[in-house]
DNA sequence: CCTTGACTTAAAGTGAACTTTAACAAATAA
DNA sequence: TTATTTGTTAAAGTTCACTTTAAGTCAAGG
């Protein structure tokens, strides 16, 4: 299946001007062209699905657009795209340990709202309850007086 | 104990430059200042660890003094600063939820990489096997023929 | 007394990732 | 035939979160 600009970008949730300025920096090599016009295939689709993963998950563009060259050049450049993507493996579990450490800040704020709004005022919140009830410990927090 | 800027800047991890842009954009209310130079308690140290969950977890500069602002309110303010609470909570949820599917995603890449320069080159992989050899379904991808 | 170093401010500058604008081309519907 | 739609480009504009700069204040040390 062959799409239009408009059409890769209901596939991909990627704006058209998004998919536009990815071809400009790079990013999607060898799009084929039909009277000038961009022509995608399902191969390109899949390729902005990796661009998406990549992005979101926190490379700059720059970076993409060396791993998309790299792809284009062969198997020469295997090792070194391997490279690139296992740092990004890594850097993805670094990024949820981080957000689950986080998560724990805020699984306080929670429970400290509650207690709050339940007490009516924050000034009648205990915080060694929050150890008492979830087993857990309260992490540094503004409202302490420690 | 109370504390310089580049001290606090040293607890924290923020440069003295962020800290001071936190300050005039509201994020940090009541900064005490003995002849105009700042002086950080503990209390405002845990209260920028905070603000760096929140920024780490993706909530925006004004939204985060919102927050700061409600909370200098006192009790009234504890509802809303609960859905605020809330709310990033389930964002960070989602955020650990889209990132663990990415990362399937780059499973895959790492086995795929692993495979061919095993093999010398990507030609010779054959996708079926990523399922039969790791149980889960290989992801759309480029480099794919379907 | 003077220099050094750490602080202060307002304002301008930066970099990343888009988004918008303006002007134009080609195909299609009325 | 004309109007609309959908595409194209280069260039300028936007937003966010800082960072840098320039000019100044103030306390301590030599």
């Amino acid at each position: 299946m062959s799409y239009t600009i408009s059409e890769a970008a209901e596939k991909t949730g990627l704006p058209p001007s998004t998919i536009r300025y990815y071809d400009k920096e790079g990013l999607l090599p060898n799009i084929k062209r039909k009277n000038g016009i961009r022509v995608f295939e399902d191969m390109d689709l899949r390729l902005m699905g990796l661009l998406t993963c990549l992005k979101n998950t926190g490379m700059p563009i720059k970076r993409i657009r060396d791993y998309v060259e790299l792809t284009s050049k062969g198997d020469d450049t295997l090792q070194e795209r391997y490279e690139i993507i296992k740092a990004q493996r890594q850097f993805v579990l670094d990024q949820i340990e981080q957000l689950q450490y986080y998560l724990e800040e805020l699984d306080f704020k929670d429970w400290y709202y509650n207690k709050a709004l339940a007490a009516g005022s924050e000034s009648a919140i205990n915080l060694d309850d929050y150890e008492k009830e979830t087993g857990k410990k309260a992490p540094d927090d503004p409202n302490r007086e420690n």
